[in-house]
Order: C-alpha cells, then sequence, then structure tokens
DNA sequence: AAACCATATGGTAACGTTATCTTCTCTGTC
DNA sequence: GACAGAGAAGATAACGTTACCATATGGTTT
C-alpha cells in the first residue's frame, strides 16, 4: 500500500479509500491510483484490514466436519461454500474424525484466525467449553447434529421420525425380524435413529431381539462383518435397518456374499451416489445434505447481520426414496 | 492480551514470551501467565501474530478444486489436509466448476489473505497471470493439471499412458470400434486422455470412427445421451472408454437402458466408489487422488521450507483395475 | 469582500502482535 | 566488597491497514 501511494504520489489514506470504495474520491485520482494497484498487483491484506477496521470481519468463516471426503459431509460443504461466496466470504474446512478433541482442537485454530463464524457438525457430545466463545461473540451454527449443553442454532434432520418411517415401511411388508446397524451412541444422529427404530419397533412391529441391534459400529467392513454374523445365525433378520451410508455398503456386501440381496429387505439412511443403479437398487432414508448447509449457512449469515432473537433449532424433514430393496416382501413360509 | 497482562500483572512481552514458549521465562511466571490466559480463555490473533512476525507466515494454505464435493477432488482435499494438519495449518477450500475466471477470483481472494502457499486444480489454460504472485513469494502447487504458460511445481497423473493401455486393453480382447467420451479440452487431462485414445486406436487398433470421438461434455446427462445415440447409430461401438467418472456413470446408465450392459465393454477414468458393486462391475483406469494430494502437499511444504530447486513436474502412475466390465470381448459375429 | 460551506486530500493514532533494545536483579569471582 | 556477566522482565517501535481529525481548495452566499 506504501508502495502504491508512493507511486502515485498520494497519501496512504488515499489509497485505502480507492481501494474500499469510499465516496469523496475525485475520478482523476481514483484512476491514477487504479493504475498503480495494477502496476504493482497489489492486494490488500484482509488481515491487517480486518485488525483494523472497525467490525473487525475476516470474511471467513470455519466449516468443521466429520470427514471432508465423505460425500454427504462434502455436499453439505459445496452448500455452505455457495452461500459463503455470494457474501465473499471464504471458507476453512477441516474434518474431525468423530474425535471430539480434533473438534476442540479445529475450533480453537479457526478462532485463533478470528472468522467471523463457524458451522460444526460436532464430535462431540458436550460443548459447554464454547460457552466462552459464545459470550466472545463468535457465531456458531451446529448442522446435522444438536449440541450438547450448549444453547445455540442448528439444523439437523429429523432422524427419530426417519427410523420410524422406516420401520413402519418394513413392518408393512410383514417383517418381524428387522436388524439396526447404527453408529456409536455419542453421536446424536445415531442415538436418535436408534430410539426412533426402538420406538417404532415396540410400538408397530414386535420387541427387537438384542442381537439384532448393533450399534457402536465404525468402519463399513465392521458393518458387512456384523450382518454376516447375523445372517448365518439360527435366527437371522429378514430386514435390515442401517443407520448410515458407509454401513449401508457393508450390509449390501454381507447380502452379497450370502446371495440373500433379493431375500432381505434393506433401507439404509442417507441416500448415496449409484443406490439407484445396484441390484436391487437400494431404498434409503434421505436427507438433503445440501439443503442442511444451505440452512446453516443462511442461519449463521443473520447471525453475522446482527440478529440477536433466541437460538433456532430448524428440523429439516426426511422422505423415504423407494428403490426396491426396501420394498422386498417377507417370503412366504 | 492487554487483559490478560493486567490480569497477571506482567508486561505484554511476557505474555507473548508465554505464548510462544519462548525461553527465558521463570516456571513461576509462566503459570502466572498460563493461569490468566485460561481464566480469560485467551487466543493469540494468528492474523495480527503474522502481521508482526518476521516470516509472515499464517499458517494457512489454500485448496482450489474442480469442486469440493466431486468424490476424486475431495479425496484429494483431505489428503491434503492430513498434511497440514501434522504442521498445524488450516486449509481454506474452494470451487471453481471449471471456470477460469473463478480460478483466479479463488486464488486473488486466497493472496489477500496472505496464505502461506497454494494447491490449484487448475481451471485456466494460460496461468500467466500468476507470475506476479510468484515473483512475490507466494508458493504454489498445481496439482491433477499441469499449469499453462507457466513454469511451476505440479503432480499430475499419466493421463497419456493410461487412455493408450485402456485402448490396448479393449484392443486385446477383439474391439476395434472403441469410443471415447470425455470433457472439454481446455481441460488438459481431457486433452492428454483423448490424444492417448487416438494415438493408441491408431497405433494398435484402427483409425477411430469420428462419431465415435466425443469431447467436449460437461454434465452426466448429457453422457448419457451420447453414449444412447452411438448405441443407436448404424455403426455402434462395441467398447466405450470413458474419460471421467461422472461420464462412466452416464454411460452405463445408456448402456443399461439399451439392455448392452455385457455387450459393450466400458472402462472409465477414475475410480469410484461402488464401481466394484456394480452389474458388471466397472473396470476404471485408477489414479490415486489422496496420493495426488499428498505428494502436492509435501512439494509444496517443501517450498514454505525454502527449498528454491528448479520446478519440478511429478507425474504418478496409473493402475488398470480389471473388475468385468472392460474384460467383455468382441462377441464373435 | 468577508464569511461560510462542501469536497477532496493529507496526517496520524491505533488494531493485536512480536523483535529488539533496555533495565533490573541476582549470581559468582577475585 | 567491587564488578562482570548472565538471566529475567519491561518498554517500545513496527507490521499493513483504517478511522478520525486536520487542512487545503474552490465556489457560493450575504
Amino acid at each position: 500500500m506504501h508502495d502504491v501511494a508512493a507511486l502515485a504520489g498520494v497519501a496512504l489514506a488515499t489509497v485505502s479509500r480507492v481501494v474500499n470504495g469510499k465516496v469523496g474520491v475525485s475520478p482523476a485520482m481514483e484512476a491514477r491510483v487504479q493504475a498503480a494497484i495494477e502496476r504493482l498487483d497489489y492486494r490488500r491484506n484482509v488481515n491487517a484490514s480486518s485488525l483494523r477496521r472497525l467490525d473487525r470481519k475476516t470474511a471467513t468463516i470455519g466449516l468443521v466436519l466429520e470427514d471432508v471426503a465423505n460425500p454427504f459431509m462434502s455436499a453439505l460443504h459445496r452448500a455452505v461454500e455457495d452461500c459463503a461466496r455470494q457474501r465473499g466470504m471464504l471458507v476453512f474446512a477441516g474434518s474431525c474424525d468423530e474425535d471430539s478433541e480434533r473438534e476442540q482442537e479445529l475450533i480453537s485454530a479457526l478462532r485463533a484466525r478470528r472468522v467471523d463464524g463457524i458451522i460444526v457438525v460436532p464430535a462431540g457430545t458436550d460443548h459447554s467449553y464454547l460457552l466462552p466463545a459464545f459470550r466472545l461473540g463468535t457465531a456458531m451454527v451446529f448442522a446435522d447434529r444438536r449440541p450438547g449443553f450448549l444453547d445455540a442454532d442448528s439444523v439437523t434432520s429429523d432422524d427419530i421420525g426417519g427410523a420410524q418411517a422406516a420401520v413402519a415401511h418394513l413392518g408393512a411388508r410383514g417383517h418381524r425380524r428387522i436388524a439396526y446397524i447404527g453408529a456409536s451412541l455419542t453421536i446424536v444422529t445415531a442415538r436418535d435413529r436408534l430410539q426412533g427404530y426402538t420406538d417404532a419397533m415396540r410400538r408397530l412391529v414386535a420387541e427387537p431381539d438384542p442381537s439384532h441391534v448393533r450399534p457402536g459400529l465404525v468402519t463399513m467392513e465392521e458393518a458387512e462383518h456384523v450382518v454376516a454374523e447375523m445372517l448365518g445365525s439360527p435366527d437371522p433378520p429378514t430386514a435390515i435397518l442401517s443407520g448410515q451410508n458407509y454401513f449401508t455398503i457393508g450390509a449390501i456386501k454381507a447380502l452379497r456374499a450370502h446371495g440373500l440381496q433379493h431375500g432381505v429387505a434393506l433401507i439404509g439412511f442417507d441416500d448415496f451416489a449409484l443406490a439407484d443403479l445396484l441390484e436391487p437398487a437400494v431404498t434409503v432414508v434421505a436427507h438433503d445434505p445440501a439443503e442442511l448447509g444451505r440452512t446453516a449457512a443462511e442461519l449463521l449469515f443473520r447471525r453475522l447481520d446482527g440478529d440477536a432473537s433466541p437460538s433456532q433449532q430448524i428440523v429439516s424433514p426426511f422422505a423415504i426414496i423407494s428403490r426396491g430393496s426396501g420394498e422386498i416382501a417377507l417370503a412366504a413360509r
């Protein structure tokens, strides 16, 4: 900036005015400064600028995901990016792999860079550690999963309702022995899905067989192994509800290995690419990650614009997409 | 920091020393300052710090992708993130959707935030506009695609070799009428793949039928439509080489619509999830996006550590993963 | 012609840090 | 007991900006 001012023969303040498009600069002067800016390939230092500016905004937001490479998360990421772009903001992205310590590290690193706001798909269950950050004015929105022990904005999916609907869907096709496989119960979505499953089973179907209820899974391979085990047991399930996209794939592999992909019904949580091209095509309880991301971003930006109303908990609806695997009826004996 | 100093009853400089783990602070003093830091939930402002520090590093890198939600790109993203994390760096991610103007905007925004380095999957063909940035010392590494008109580090895949090998693979199974579908030739990878295809066709198979060579595609739907058109023509191809993962899916849909998924051979560029679960399973020319990302990040960090040796062009090898669709032999007439 | 105003530009302090210089307080040595 | 030297802490300028105040210029009003 100093060099630009020298080259144009003006004061620093004038360059600043031109850079920020302020009124009260004569056209001749503006042209002169612009020429110098272009000649030197000058670009204002946003960090220094935000340091000095009264609003202290960095035009930067942070996004904490479970894994940037998970398709559900990256679709959410893209939606957030598009909203951010409209406002000229850049997005920091990070993965925490269901590790709450990593979640804290990431949020800490984002705060150290003075991001204007943070959208987080939380890994941990206790977010009271964010209370000071909140009071210091960092805007924060929780996406896909509610925060724990913290009153904050959130945009989540109706997981309980989705699981209930899936069980009802299977029950209506005659299934009584419906299994559930899902992630660790430290994840609130997994807890909700299990709860919806259990509720609906008791209400509409039958008390679930404990050996058919397997939360706490982590990898696709684990899911495959667990389903294989169930299928090999004396009283195998006739239908499976999978609580996560990767586990759905694992279940499909196990079913195929047993030649049962057309014999056992399957509904998976979260849609995934090519679900419609598999044989049978996979029925899913779908949540729209892009909508989740967009809504979270809009909520965040409203806060950045000064909205200080009470925290909002938005729950977006689910849809069961019937493709075949979930419509396999119980075989008559 | 001012508040911390006041609470601990010390000078700013001492707080700075503690925050930066500098030697020459008595243990008692350090404990006192740490206590104040924790009580106030103080976090040093990395932006202000980098402004003042002599190295002027922000511990931040930028990553410009085609689309953060494309699985190939997000796998690369994750690998970059993991490398960055080891060094305590945060990653800005952005999508440019094959739009070179957006590429320039993104890089400009990253530079304005004084990122230490940028990894870019370029959309444009002319990168001479980056020359000033280069001279001003922004480290930059091109990933997946070479830069145009700029001497810079790059980590790319052997696209020509991959396409040649794929054609040879199909030719060895008797195919003579092999089609190619791919992206716009403004993308260097698409250009290379087409060149490899053309070379190998002429050398090993036969002069390609012009109506079977269709670069310039953008969407999956377009690919599906183009393949459907070819299959309905009087002289349809007996094998297809697809230059991109989305186009491969489009081709599969068209083949299925014609009931030809077991009659026409198909090899796709870039591996994708569930390729092994489709029927037939899909043979691909695979490049490892994670390795691409890791190598690019390592190269970038070496530059940040002061390596000023001539620019490197790393080409990573490909692998043909035979799964079935590429091994369909020409039917005897 | 004096007074006033609006508009354009310049000068400077401050944002939250760190590098560097300075000051102070102990040691230990002869 | 005087003095050097090491070690710990404080004081302060500067990083690249912008907010704010001061000043200059030219034109209008009375």
